[in-house]
DNA sequence: ATCTACTAGTAGACTTGTCAACCGCATCAG
DNA sequence: CTGATGCGGTTGACAAGTCTACTAGTAGAT
């Protein structure tokens, strides 16, 4: 459901093929969901059966013919009352937490190694998510996105809330 | 993987049944991990099968008998092999930021709606952490559960960074 | 001359997770 | 006496997501 959603979201935008759908799952979406690309296009051929989008075929010379979709009303109909549904609570899988939980079997070197791994991710991950929210911002000031904007500093507030949550327990540690 | 590895781990704590397994996941771990009941009791035989675990039938009286499932040394191996793996980044899904990415597409009534509900569910869910936190410390002083709360604790400051944003949201959009 | 990467998509197997129903037996409240 | 609830578990159908490999042409680098 998810997925079809963000997808007729994107076709909003604008009209794109499976391909590209892709490159702005891995671009812009991927700091809050992923998408296999197989998935990308099983997904599409059930929005088309369904009508919430339709694909044309478009011939292009030197490169194979592609297949743009673009959103019909139908499409933007169900994209809204998707909007305006209950976000039903967070499933919030995190195996790192799983591992944390059961860490007291852990040598003392084990236990640095697994927090220190999370904080260089956590570091590096936040130093591109503020990368991107820089670039987005210089390339289109003013409050064109600022909602995409926010699902950026959403992951950078929740990062730092990690990094300061990991700080505590090195501490703790010692 | 993860579910396997997660029943291992509080097979590792205490032998258990499926059924008790089901209530420690809705219990203890939720806060990081769910697990559906058909899904237990399906990872369980494929950890018998594999030799990380022991099922042994207990009779009860009154009661349907029932599987009372214990780790081998093979599943503690296992499980520590697990420990110690990297722990590839999160897929991190939310469903929420993807209504946000697109919440232009909304009116006020229907963002403050959005967000309104947010943020009493985070406020909630934080309540109860809390709670579960509060509760686990008094039952068990020491350091007897360090990592457990920890995990706790790490919830609880990722919603408060949660919070924090909806915040700064509310204010801006005034 | 070969190797890699990009464009654009298809196909199949597989794993994981979800939903809903069903089994028997017990206990307790209305 | 009936119906709800707890115990302990099984089954089948599905939905969602992942992984690998394949097609087929272009362009640029080694």
């Amino acid at each position: 459901m998810t997925l079809s959603r963000l997808i007729l979201g994107l076709l909003s935008l604008a009209p794109m093929t499976g391909y590209e759908l892709k490159k702005h799952f891995d671009a812009t979406v991927n700091h809050f969901w992923s998408a296999d690309k197989a998935q990308i296009y099983r997904t599409l051929t059930t929005l088309v059966k369904d009508g919430l989008c339709i694909a044309e075929t478009v011939q292009q010379d030197g490169l194979p013919s592609k297949q743009v979709h673009r959103i019909t009303e139908h499409g933007r109909a169900a994209l809204l009352e998707w909007l305006e549904t209950d976000p039903a609570p967070d499933a919030e899988r995190n195996a790192f937490l799983g591992r944390v939980f059961f860490a007291a079997q852990l040598d003392e070197k084990q236990l640095h190694k697994l927090f220190d791994r999370r904080r260089e991710a956590a570091l590096s991950y936040l130093a591109s998510l503020q990368e991107q929210l820089d670039a987005s911002r210089a390339a289109s000031p003013g409050e064109a996105l600022y909602f995409q904007l926010a699902t950026l500093r959403n992951g950078i507030r929740h990062l730092k809330a990690e990094l300061d949550w990991l700080q505590d327990i090195e501490k703790e540690l010692v």
